[in-house]
DNA sequence: CAACATTGCTATGTTTCATAGCAATAATAA
DNA sequence: TTATTATTGCTATGAAACATAGCAATGTTG
């Protein structure tokens, strides 16, 4: 079998496709952010539901999944967790809706987190450094709200 | 619990990060790209593969992976897999490195693949129209290659 | 009141990727 | 040549994020 052609940088007609890039780019940058998190014991999903719930006390659990495209299925066992973990408060507004808050102790994650986040996305800038990050943003979003047009 | 400001549009620290839109935009192509791939029984990453090993036929399972970031506990069930199925040929080299190639049936699954990520492709042009993807194409190629610096 | 929708939840499976460790083989150094 | 080291393929195992199917309790609507 001749493999001359077989040099070091393979044929890859796959990294062109934009497709490819945004999975590798996404990929790369959530094992950072779970490299960081994770020093504080928290997983990025744990600390997106920290944050959130820190700007909206009292928010509904599944208005909190509809913003943040988790199925309700997913939702009870990660709110359970934080909860057990003493970060966040359920208290009943409904009879079957819980408003959630942050305890004390998820205060201080929700701000430790946030903070992580922060230096987080200061690699972007350094990756980007110099490049406007404007229209990468608007192109994400488009693309964030195009492809969950489809999915329930 | 005062909930008067918690109308439907939840107040949203996190959805202006550049790293959670990252996320959302790849989830969402994700989901669509898989829709796709399921139809002929594939999963991205197995199609990811059959393309790779069609513009490089002989390459070394090793080398896949380096291109792919698949580590090699992960690739050896992918192309065991898919060479039960029939797709991909191995043939040792060396006593202990595998050549690659695909056979008719994985030449056919190939081709039906690529034209399933080709049309996935148009999907970003339907809704990036207009939109010059260079830029994009720029940045997440940065992001990529930056986030995987550390990574080993 | 009856029919329907929503909410939280359990159980379960899938996809992708991670670590730890093993045996066989190749490459390099002494 | 021999001894050390690195590479290759592999197994076993688990984590993270997400999916579907279905249930009981509660709210909302006709």
């Amino acid at each position: 079998m001749d493999r001359s052609n077989l040099a070091s940088p393979l044929n890859d007609p796959i990294i062109s496709r934009l497709g490819y890039l945004l999975r590798r780019a996404s990929s790369a940058m959530m094992a950072d952010l779970g490299g960081g998190l994770a020093e504080i014991g928290l997983r990025p999903v744990e600390a997106t539901i920290l944050i959130l719930v820190g700007a909206n006390p009292g928010c509904i659990q599944s208005d909190l999944g509809r913003v943040l495209g988790i199925k309700r299925a997913n939702m009870a066992p990660l709110i359970s967790s934080l909860a057990a973990k003493g970060y966040l408060a359920k208290s009943p507004v409904d009879g079957r809706s819980l408003a959630l808050s942050l305890t004390d102790a998820g205060e201080a994650m929700r701000s430790r987190a946030d903070a992580i986040m922060d230096e987080h996305e200061r690699r972007f800038d350094e990756i980007l450094n110099g490049c406007d990050q404007g229209p990468l943003r608007a192109m994400l979003t488009a693309i964030a709200a195009g492809g969950a047009e489809q999915g329930g």
